[in-house]
RNA sequence: GGGCCCGUGGCCUAGCCAGGAUAAGGCGCCGGCCUGCGGAGCCGGAGAUCCCGGGUUCAAAUCCCGGCGGGCCCGCCA
């Protein structure tokens, strides 16, 4: 193509070559529109339909192309379908079970880091959204190639954690309500020292305001209100325990002083019986939220917990590295890096990957009392997890809201020398999950639950198994509700906020992780009833193409550019449009079309050879996405 | 107030970065197809000011500017 453009005087190369798909099929296979072109040909001809005509003159008996129309500015090319067919069967033959992916990563090492939650709740819908989300990127990496080491951070001395701990202390001698699970009870043991610290909060506040009324007093009363009512939804799920923690915050002059004391004493680790319950706490969370992810079919090759980064003495080293580093000031008070100067420089920004208009506050490492933050943490973190595994990058699965901690992580980073982990930390940043009525608030024990959703889920499947009279098998069930699960969260653009909507979720049709497992199942089957797992590749000849068979052919023919694309740029959606399409187009040949009883041989063959490409490259892309491609469903 | 992201039939989503012909898919709605290799399927139909207004261009859902609407961030939380 590119040849035959600079015997016209053009010089593009193939990469800039303007072609596109036509959006009907009388436009050819192909098209060029010349117009686009004008400047690679500068010069060379007056205006744009001229050009069309003289490059679909020269376009004439290339290899591959069966027929040229040229239509005002529009070059339709019609490919040589018989030659396109032969291509695809010896492409299959060469790439075999591996059709449709680019090993393009191999001999590279990643770290990501997903789920990553604070260990204080189950994981509710939010988080999954990040564990289909990481678990995809992971296996995107891998399927090209690449070692990967799947790290989830255990975030155990957050402010977060020490509420749980402060709560769970205070009600160690409740035992949990019968058949609640463990994750879910700690949920509610972080909520309600959470909403009781703060209603007590509020209530020394409003003491204040009442002699003053006004709006600023009103407003106290509605957010008492708002918490008390928190508190009776808690106290409904775990009667005694919630009873127990707020006596406990009762007891305490200052509940808020009380919660950062057992902040302070775990980080310094001063208390070690504190230190126990902590981890004791924290375990507990985990196990729950282990249990779930391996519902999910998320399996993490370590949990880095934050507690062990301050005992081996990373955190230490973080700071004594920033201390010494230009940037180093006092800001309020406290040590801080004032990484604004860096974030001054245009090509550093670049680098670093820092959107451009995003202001950067100076990044505070410590509080008064000593204990350090999470980001400051976070810094020590990463370059554990390039040193552990040796990684090339790390990639951390957060949410949007967290754009600038993680972009303050790499500033830091390189202010303190550590340059090389600052360009090749990566954010794969998605947005917000929501309910209908609004936000989720862990801190009040409202969430969506993924145990709920999937149980929902599963139970819907058996019902519709029930309807179809198919036979019941728990494993399909699970595997048919996971895989609905994830492709819901990411048939959708990370980038795009996603609203929960129980009754969406709920079918699946619309979220058609069944459509394609079906469509799976049926390529298998054909092959079972076949006898063999292959086409006979010598006698496969590619004949009437056209109509379904025309554009299912060339659409596999073009899966790897397709998927490759999809896996490079990380995006699931691309890869679920893309399956989508092959999908729909099967069966809709299948539909009309025999292929184990087509009479001619070589036809036959070359059927059998497009339902194997089928099956292979739904299998590769449903492998990615973290769907179950089962034989039978 | 500043910044980032999103706005596409009743609902959800793709297309936008790399501008091109009649805007694609799903749900829902209406109407068809089971003695056939798997009906969780297939075929057909109705349904769209591509948020609004300017600009650039032969050509704008797509690029630029200005609005509007929604989400998020701007903490000694994460």
């Amino acid at each position: 193509m590119s040849e035959t453009l600079s015997t016209l005087g053009c010089h593009a190369a193939l990469a800039e070559i303007p072609i596109e798909i036509p959006p009907r099929p009388e436009f050819g296979d192909i098209a060029i529109v010349a117009a686009r072109l004008m400047r690679a040909c500068g010069g060379v001809v007056k205006s744009p339909k001229e050009l069309a005509v003289r490059l679909g003159n020269a376009l004439e008996g290339v290899e591959g192309v069966g027929k040229v129309e040229v239509k005002g500015i529009y070059v339709n090319i019609f490919i040589d379908r018989e030659w396109y067919g032969r291509r695809l069967l010896e492409h299959l033959r060469k790439s075999g079970d591996s059709y449709g992916i680019i090993r393009d990563l191999e001999g590279t090492r990643f770290v990501i880091d997903y789920v990553s939650l604070n260990p204080v709740h189950p994981l509710h819908i939010g988080s999954g959204r990040n564990a289909a989300l990481g678990e995809f990127v992971a296996r995107a990496l891998e399927a090209r190639g690449a070692e990967v080491s799947r790290r989830y951070y255990v975030n155990d001395l957050g402010l977060q954690v020490a509420y749980m701990v402060y709560g769970y202390r205070a009600s160690r001698k409740v035992r949990p309500p019968e058949g609640m699970k463990i994750d879910h009870y700690m949920g509610i043991v972080y909520a309600a020292a959470a909403t009781a610290v703060e209603l007590e909060q509020v209530r020394k506040q409003l003491e204040e305001a009442r002699q003053e009324g006004g709006e600023r007093y009103r407003e106290l009363l509605r957010k008492a209100d708002e918490l008390v009512a928190a508190i009776a939804e808690l106290r409904h799920k775990a009667p005694e325990t919630v009873e127990a923690i707020i006596e406990a915050v009762k007891k305490e002059d200052d509940p808020e002083a009380a919660v950062r004391k057992v902040l302070a004493d775990l980080e310094f680790m001063r208390d070690e019986e504190l230190v126990v319950i902590a981890r004791e706490a924290v375990e507990n969370v985990l196990a729950g939220v282990r249990e779930t992810l391996e519902r999910l079919g998320i399996s993490m090759d370590a949990y880095d917990w934050e507690s062990d980064l301050v005992r081996e003495g990373l955190v230490a080293e973080v700071l004594e590295k920033a201390r010494r580093s230009p940037y180093y000031i006092i800001y309020k008070g406290v040590p801080a890096l004032d990484v604004r100067k860096l974030a001054e420089n245009k090509e550093l920004r670049r680098r670093l990957r820092i959107p451009e208009g995003l202001e950067i506050p100076p990044l505070i490492l410590a509080r008064s009392d000593g204990t350090t933050l999470y980001t400051t943490k976070d810094i020590a973190y990463t370059i554990k997890k390039f040193r552990i595994f040796n990684a090339d990058q790390v990639i951390n699965v957060i949410a949007v809201e967290q754009t600038l901690p993680q972009a303050q992580v790499r500033l830091a980073l390189y202010a303190i020398g550590h340059g090389r982990e600052a360009e090749n930390l990566i954010h794969y940043a998605y947005e917000m999950v929501t309910l209908p009525g609004g936000g989720m608030k862990g801190r009040r024990g409202r969430y969506v639950t993924v145990d709920q959703v999937l149980n929902t889920l599963e139970a819907h499947v058996r019902a519709e198994l029930g309807e179809t009279g198919r036979e019941m098998n728990d494993e399909i069930v699970k595997a048919v509700a996971r895989s609905a699960f994830k492709y819901m969260m990411l048939s959708t653009s990370p980038l795009k906020p996603l609203i929960f909507d129980y009754y969406k979720a709920l079918d699946i049709r619309s979220n058609s992780a069944p459509y394609i497992m079906y469509t799976y199942a049926r390529t298998r089957g054909i092959f079972r009833n076949l006898g063999r797992d292959e086409p006979e590749w010598e006698k496969a000849e590619p004949r009437n193409l056209e109509g379904d068979l025309w554009r299912l052919v060339y659409l596999l023919g073009k899966a790897p550019l397709d998927v490759s694309k999809a896996l490079r740029e990380l995006r699931p959606e691309d890869l679920i449009t893309a399956i989508n399409e092959i999908a729909n187009l099967f069966n809709s040949w299948y539909s009309r079309e025999p292929i184990i009883r087509e009479s001619d041989e070589g036809y036959r063959e070359f059927k059998v050879a497009v339902t194997w490409a089928v099956s292979k490259v739904l299998e590769n892309a449903m492998r990615v996405l973290g769907l179950d491609a089962l034989e039978k469903i």
